[in-house]
DNA sequence: CATGAATGAGGATTCATTCAT
DNA sequence: CATGAATGAATCCTCATTCAT
């Protein structure tokens, strides 16, 4: 528990070792919030001393960035991944869903490090990444399948920016309800009423 | 001097000053989040001393569920009033969708305190309010909608409950959008788009 | 002890209070040196909690520099003020000698504050003020004083500007050689001693 | 391998690394003051890593007692060599400004750590040497040189021991003036100056 | 012996809260 | 009632020191 003279401590290498106090400071924001995380808690957290922190990130402004990246990236990653394998529109439409509640699932409550991410993104000044470059990355996939969808007649005539916005939106909103009330609702049965809802929407009348 | 003491103006008054104490707090939350708000920012923005505060509030915490409350409450209170007056359950859709982003735009930055609504939601011990229990309320709301379509044939069959999140989802995520990207699109016609989208995935085939 | 909670504190005014912290410093930094003075130390000085001394500072620099500098002004004032009631030279070499060490009396073990200001003065980059401009000041001073000597025939033809030096060479010296052994030589006689060396020096063949 | 053990190349080896070390400590006091000087940066210095001069000194007190000791003494050798050497006091006086300025001039900017000295030798409980003991010996050292000027008519009557400590004074505060502002004004005629100063204040009438 | 990763005591600073005026 | 000066608990961060390799 104080975690201290313990084995050799040979961590592997220095970005091993980074990597463990991230995914632990992404554990303390998750629970509670990035102005109320402290560095006492990640190193506890981390089973390292308060100091060690610093010895791989240089404030705690640059370990949260660097944690919330960290996390940031791993869900997109699955999400282009599986993506990346299928063809018809419809199913990508569905694919989308899928993916992104298996990441939330596996994120488990460290998904409530979204609302960092968001409610940071819109803070001004502090710019850990650029929320809008991100989420038009989004938009344009998605307006992709849209397109892919009117050209080979599964969807029906619809403008794919604006739908995608709309897509995302759905998306970020059903994420939003699950992270909330998780319990609630039963969350597969809600992401297949989403992808039916959007195909219907979306299908030539 | 001393002697006019239970005047209502007085009760009125004071009602008054715990609500624009609480607006300045509302403001401060959206700019700096609740962490990072501090009670000196709020005196300045309410215009009052600093010691002045702790005469409505018995602490910061006091406060902020207070302020916080409050948005909340003039939120949901437009959006009731406005499903009151249509009778249509298609209407009542458009209608939902509309008076939540005029609520939002009303709002201006202040509705980024919806991140910390949502943030401190989840934030277990941190119970401002049970926003388990406000979105039933909503998700009721709704089903009743979508029950009221299917019963008089205007949509087809589908799970009221299970729909009804998913288009809270799609307009909370849509909200979410908004806030965080607001320029990029046009809030209103991604708004008709869902409408759209939403009223053709309900549709009876 | 708690330094809490005691009489009214009415403090006179703003400026008297920081001065009163100022002073705390002083003597904290002629004991321990700036580097390894505490802020919670100078707050027992003072008599306040820690908190208020940064009411008055925005920092241990702003405080030190502060202090440091009120400590340096009140030093030279006495110096400039006693030359000025005196025309002839002779005497103002020996008025320049006892002022100074009426002042190091008067400061005590806070005369210790000389070797902070020495040695910050030299450190690079900490410029709390510019010694060498002071001391150019200084050196002008005396050797107006050798000038006047020089032209009514009481001292001898020497370059005024490089015996200014000396001298206040000389005084330095004293005044540090008083600092580290006070208690050895009779600081008193030391300085006849040096006046007398001087006028002897200096006076022609 | 592990047989030679006790060679006196080893012994060498070490005392000649802890000078390295130790000059090393002496640069970085110069610099920074003993408070502000790291470990780190001594470590970096002297080519070493951080925990090498654990092997070699106990502690930062002991490392930097030794660094301060050793420095001083290299500055006291040079002097005592230098007036071994001169039997006419009246040049024992020349050669005692001239020895020392030649040593600062040779220490450079690492001279700065005589304030360090003179701050730490009066701070009550840092005891790195005896500063008192040591002005003792060169005041002895100096009334002798006087002494022997009275006693062989070259000097006036003065009391040798004051005078010594004047002398001393004039030269500490040289030292000082020239650690202070050396571009500022020439450094060998202002010694000269002293010099003549000096010679003219005691020359008998 | 040499090294630097790990550690936690210590110190500067912030800010919610109190309370005399 | 209103105020803001005063306060110290809480938190970030530094750096001397240890110790496994």
């Amino acid at each position: 528990m104080t975690a201290a003279k313990r084995t050799p401590t040979r961590t592997f290498d220095r970005e091993e070792k980074k990597k463990i106090i991230a995914s632990a400071a992404v554990k303390v924001i998750a629970e509670r919030g990035i102005a109320r995380a402290k560095m006492i808690e990640v190193a506890r957290e981390a089973g390292v001393g308060k100091g060690t922190i610093y010895e791989y990130f240089r404030s705690k402004d640059e370990l949260f960035e660097y944690a919330v990246k960290q996390f940031f990236e791993s869900m997109t990653e699955d999400l282009t991944l599986a993506l990346s394998t299928i063809d018809d529109p419809s199913q990508q439409l569905e694919a989308l869903v899928n993916t992104m509640f298996t990441s939330i699932q596996k994120a488990g409550p460290e998904a409530h490090i979204m609302f960092e991410i968001w409610a940071e993104g819109v803070r001004s000044g502090v710019e850990y990444f650029d929320l809008g470059a991100m989420y038009a990355e989004y938009r344009s996939l998605i307006a992709g399948i849209i397109n892919a969808g009117m050209q080979n007649g599964q969807f029906r005539k619809v403008d794919p920016s604006l739908t995608a916005s709309s897509i995302i939106a759905a998306l970020d909103g059903l994420l939003l309800q699950w992270i909330l009330v998780e319990d609630v609702f039963d969350l597969k049965d809600a992401a297949s009423q989403l992808v039916d809802l959007l195909r219907n929407g979306l299908r030539r009348a």
